[in-house]
DNA sequence: CGTCTTGGTAAGTCATGGCTTACGGTAAGT
DNA sequence: ACTTACCGTAAGCCATGACTTACCAAGACG
């Protein structure tokens, strides 16, 4: 499984999705995230093992405990992807829109 | 579920993903798609339905036919999320990084 | 009309994934 | 050294989800 598969299953998991947007505020440690999720810590342990493993954060001991902050790399891979997707996409549409008038009739013929 | 939700949830599926890629090079009817794919026709018929429902894909009937094809609505959403957490984030390592220069010694002291 | 193509839906199977409790291991504090 | 705080991992449970086959509806076409 490649970066960008396991970046995109990471991403499917809501708790996943909202400890990335927790940690925007700077790194944190495995028991205060776990503090704002209604779910136990191994839980959270878990989410942040997949995250790292999606390489969408990194970890760094300090003392006891373990802080978690997000990794540019994942994230910006997941970037590049996709503003590359939509300017595709984009292409596609024009060239949809502007194919040679097909049966473009207006009113009623 | 938000659209936001359904359409992560949606990208988390790698048949999925590549459905969306594929529908890249314009429309395609069900059965177009299915054969690209190594899984019977109504296992892509039910990935189609979950991409529909998370607005990343619309349908257009055509004879006996259905063409798929992406939905700019999801895509442009999902891009715009993106787009704001990855400039977000920047701002909090530029803000890890300028941190007013905390036991920052060149060589040791 | 009958038939063939196209595709959505139902029902059932099986693997995956997210959760819990229980446990172990390391660093800090007394 | 003993205890406490912090956290990762193992094991098991259970819901979800991806797949299959079977069936059915609707448009094209002789």
């Amino acid at each position: 499984m490649t970066y960008q598969d396991a970046s995109f299953a990471a991403l499917g998991d809501p708790t996943r999705r909202q400890i990335l947007l927790l940690l925007r505020d700077g790194p944190a440690p495995v028991g205060t995230i776990a503090g704002r999720f209604p779910v136990s810590r191994p839980a959270i342990s878990q989410h942040l093992k997949v995250l790292k493993d999606a390489q969408l954060v990194v970890v760094r001991p300090a003392g006891t405990r373990r802080l978690y902050e997000l990794d540019p790399r994942g994230l910006a891979a997941l970037r590049a992807f996709f503003e590359q997707f939509w300017n595709e996409a984009l292409l596609a549409f024009k060239a949809e829109v502007e194919r040679p008038t097909r049966a473009r009739r207006r009113r009623t013929p």
